[in-house]
RNA sequence: GGGCGAGUGGCGGAAUGGUAUACGCGAUAGUCUCAAAAACUAUUGGUCACUGAGACCUUGAGGGUUCGAGUCCCUCUUCGCCCACCA
């Protein structure tokens, strides 16, 4: 206290205006920016519409963290950018309330899920409103908000109704701690992402959507997208596109066919083994009587198995023999059918052919099994001897061997001959198999959006569903003797959005394979809307990233209850969304590498779906995608348990927001992050102190010398890329670089004063804001013309040229620029510097290169 | 095991194939002060020389292309992230 006021009157004494006090003029312009809505564009007639988003955040008790204000402050200053070079900047902010994570918070503190949102939203929108960000406030959406829900059901229903929703019993991933099933996407090496416990695996009744069916069209676009090279590269793996063949062999003696995918059937001479997956719906009809008894013991044994634990240390493989052989056409041998479970039911066909020659895991298994083992290929080593070592195991190249009319070919010819050869004599036929699964979306839990399906028993007796219905048909045609339909049988869309979560005393997960609602009759007794008879609800809830899948939709239309999103689709019922889809798909798109994967592709799949239905005219939502990097501390990722979490709050309180800011972004490029430091931020306070004090006590009535007026067009125009592609500490430097010219000057002109205000807004926009107000400008700087530059008065009176003698540096010579251009004078003059002469002396010059105004090379030997 | 990315001062980092170490932090010295803080000024990659001018070395290691390489190519190495019994 003593101290500001002793620095104020020293200020005084000096002839300050005024003092800097961040924390005043934050408060002052935020209320200021909120009253005039100059961050509310209008969405109806936007000229320019730009739709600038984050990455909405799921709320924490503890509130926001410093990497969230490196993040938001990152992606506003790109809006302040775009903002001031005119277009129409649409930044609105909501909240994915709903989910696991909140539900687990809630259940720790005792605090029901419905009091604990309340409590954290208020938290967190006025921790964010401290940040002064151009939100636009009047969008927000909370993803836990019936209004909002509301639709995400009616995606669902959409989603049934087009036959890319169904019902099935299948072995899926169950967390035992949070006591639900969880996407293929949500199982970290074998662990729960959430809780980090093993997964195990169960035979559930569970809704999936058809994510697979779009598998190819997810694919295809990733290469015309303008996003960041590791998220294509992440979604690429993860879709997991593989061509190979499907072959099927004889059952000898069973009369049935086993079907196994491999990439590489130019080995297939050397196969000596099939080997299924336990789940294999063949498993029991192959087995021999003789068998069964033990082949049933390890399909239990291995059922209660996680996959962390199939898969685990030493990768022992294990496995039993079913007493069936297939044959194999090329060779006729009878390879022996085992059932193991390092063999995935999910992927290819779930049984595969093992040539334990060339490849490490069927060798492993063949060794620990007496199985033999051929050679069909030579590596580049030319060793020809019998396969005995898994050294030996030759996978990745090499000549074809002991494989008849294959023989001599290199293995990649080889595979395409055999691949023609087995299709022309119906062995087998190319295939494309994929990583990617069914997006498996329901959750045994409660804080959720139901799934809004009502299932009458009655009615699934019958075969009848909602696609037997008059307005089913029209749809989406069903055959309803193929079995893949069945599922469908007995169910219904709720006729009435929202299925309101109730409020309920009992919310904890029961881990019985149901979710919580299953206690609750008055949710779930309902009346079957076909047949009137009792019928039950759904009482599982979806998974929370169909909640953030469609969100960027519904930031558009918040202000409407009669359609989700804007959409010609929708335009006779609401006239005032009419037009407001001229900032779809959102133009730039800025989050967390960590969703490259799930977020990011369960959107695009719904964006494209919603297309084929005719909602929307494109199907990639995001334009261009940005991946943030991570503030970390000494090294290490934030969180709780590290006990490293640093809180912005004591940091904007005592340097102000714009300095926070200013110094998160200027620690490293925005798209690496960096370590966080309580050091640096004296150094940007003190920055921003200094420019504060420089524009205040100036009269910026000088006049620009040319070295003046070029230096302000160099720093335009450096700040204006560097801003375009977001590289933030490099346009910091900038105006560093300018600050310390312009404190050189003896008079600062107006338009110097006014150009670096308006350069430093979109990253200090508080500060900034008074500055214009003290020049006397009208408000606001954020809504003031970007300034321009003109590169012909990027101008410098002199130049330096570097003079090397054989590529070393040996003297720099300073010319004016007319002197410069001629060649042969720049040369005469470097030869007389005596330090280039004292290293040409006694040699010939071979070789003069001059590049005009930069460098010249004396080659001399 | 596979994929992607990165190794530059004491630290964070900057460099369209053309003067490496911009900008900031830190450090040292000075000005102001009774003193301190703040602020301001100067210096700050290394080694040798240091009376002076200077010389040599330096972007993880080693090769290559080039008049010229932190930047392009190859080999190796360390670290980070993502995915993995994927047939």
């Amino acid at each position: 206290m003593e101290k500001t006021e002793a620095n104020s009157l020293k200020n005084k004494a000096r002839g300050g205006k005024s003092t800097y006090d961040p924390f005043s003029i934050s408060l002052k312009w935020q209320s200021k920016w909120e009253e005039e809505g100059i961050y509310q564009p209008d969405l109806q007639n936007a000229k320019r519409p730009f739709y600038n988003l984050m990455m909405f955040p799921y709320p924490s008790a503890e509130g926001l963290h410093i990497g969230s204000i490196f993040t938001f402050g990152g992606v506003d200053v790109y809006a302040r950018f775009k903002r001031m070079q005119g277009y129409d900047v649409f930044e609105p902010i909501g909240l994915d309330g709903f989910g696991i994570h909140s539900e687990n918070h809630a259940l720790k503190t005792g605090t029901h899920p419905f009091e604990h949102a309340k409590t954290t939203e208020e938290n967190f929108y006025r921790q964010l409103h401290s940040t002064g960000i151009s939100f636009a406030w009047k969008n927000k959406l909370e993803t836990y908000d019936p209004g909002y829900y509301r639709w995400t059901q009616w995606l669902f229903i959409e989603l049934f109704k087009a036959g890319l929703a169904y019902k099935k019993k299948s072995p899926v991933n169950f967390c035992p701690s949070c006591k639900t099933v969880l996407a293929d996407e949500q199982v970290i090496d074998g662990k729960c992402e959430r809780c980090s416990s093993i997964v195990e695996k169960r035979d559930l009744e569970q809704w999936f959507f058809k994510i697979t069916d779009y598998a190819e069209r997810l694919l295809n676009n990733i290469e015309g997208l303008d996003w960041s090279h590791k998220v294509k590269v992440a979604q690429k793996n993860w879709i997991g596109k593989k061509t190979g063949i499907n072959i099927s062999y004889d059952v000898e003696g069973i009369g049935t066919e086993v079907t196994v995918f491999t990439t590489r059937p130019d080995t297939n001479f050397g196969a000596t083994f099939i080997a299924i997956a336990p789940e294999h719906p063949l498993v029991m009809e192959i087995t021999t009587p003789e068998n069964k008894k033990a082949v049933k013991a390890y399909i239990e044994q291995s059922a209660k198995k996680s996959d962390i634990e199939r898969t685990a240390e030493g990768k022992e493989k294990s496995g039993v023999f079913t007493g069936s052989y297939a044959i194999n056409q090329l060779t006729g041998y009878k390879m022996p059918i085992w059932v193991s479970d390092f063999v995935l039911v999910g992927f290819g066909t779930g049984a595969l052919v093992g040539v334990p020659g060339h490849d490490h895991r069927d060798f492993e298994f063949a060794s620990k099994f007496g199985l033999e083992i051929k050679r069909v290929v030579v590596g580049s080593d030319g060793d020809t001897s019998p396969i005995t070592k898994l050294e030996q195991v030759q996978e990745e190249e090499g000549k074809m061997v002991n494989s008849d009319f294959l023989n001599g070919l290199d293995i990649h010819d080889a595979t395409e001959k055999i691949m023609d050869y087995m299709e022309e004599k119906g062995y087998g036929e190319r295939v494309s198999t994929y990583h990617l699964r069914d997006w498996l979306i329901s959750r045994q839990r409660y804080w959720g959006p139901p799934i809004p399906m009502i299932f009458c028993k009655e009615c699934h007796d019958k075969g009848e569903s909602w696609f037997t219905t008059d307005e089913g048909r029209k749809h989406h045609e069903l055959d309803r003797d193929d079995p893949e339909n069945q599922h469908t049988f007995g169910w219904y869309p709720a006729p009435e959005l929202p299925v309101e979560l109730p409020y309920v005393e009992n919310y904890k997960p029961l881990g019985t394979g149901k979710a919580p609602l299953a206690n609750y009759p008055d949710f779930y007794e309902v009346k079957c809307p076909r047949c009137g008879l009792p019928a039950t609800r759904e009482t599982d809830v979806s998974d929370t990233f169909l909640d953030s899948a469609w969100y960027f939709l519904r930031y558009l239309a918040t202000d409407s209850d009669e359609a989700p999103f804007p959409s010609s689709k929708f335009k006779v019922q609401s006239s005032k969304l009419n037009g407001r889809e001229c900032f779809l798909p959102v133009t730039m798109y800025i989050g967390g590498a960590e969703h490259s994967v799930l977020h990011l592709l369960y959107a695009r799949f719904v964006t494209m779906v919603l297309k084929d239905l005719g909602y929307l005219d494109f199907e990639e939502p995001f334009s261009r995608f940005y991946a943030h990097g991570l503030i970390i501390k000494d090294g290490a990722k934030m969180s709780k348990s590290k006990g490293n979490v640093i809180n912005p709050d004591v940091y904007i309180k005592k340097y102000g927001a714009d300095a926070v800011r200013c110094y998160l972004l200027f620690l490293g490029p925005f798209n690496q992050g960096g370590d966080f430091r309580d050091s640096g931020m004296d150094g940007m306070s003190r920055f921003l102190k200094r420019v504060w004090k420089l524009f205040v006590d100036s009269e910026l009535d000088g006049n620009m010398t040319p070295g003046a007026m070029s230096m302000m067009n160099e720093t335009v125009k450096g700040v204006t890329e560097d801003l375009e592609e977001l590289r933030y500490n490099t346009a910091l430097s900038k105006l560093m670089i300018w600050y310390n010219f312009l404190v050189k000057q003896e008079k600062l002109s107006r338009e110097e004063g006014e150009t670096y205000v308006k350069l430093l807004a979109p990253v200090a926009p508080h500060m900034t804001e008074e500055l214009w107000s003290i020049f006397g400008n009208a408000f606001s700087v954020h809504t003031s013309a970007w300034p321009t530059f003109d590169t012909k008065a990027i101008v410098h009176e002199t130049v330096k040229l570097a003079v090397q003698v054989n590529g070393k540096l040996r003297a720099v010579l300073e010319l004016d620029q007319v002197s410069a251009k001629d060649e042969k004078k720049v040369r005469e003059l470097a030869e007389k510097e005596p330090s280039v002469a004292k290293f040409l002396e006694g040699k010939s010059v071979k070789k003069f290169i001059y590049v005009s105004g930069k460098i010249l090379n004396f080659v001399a030997i």
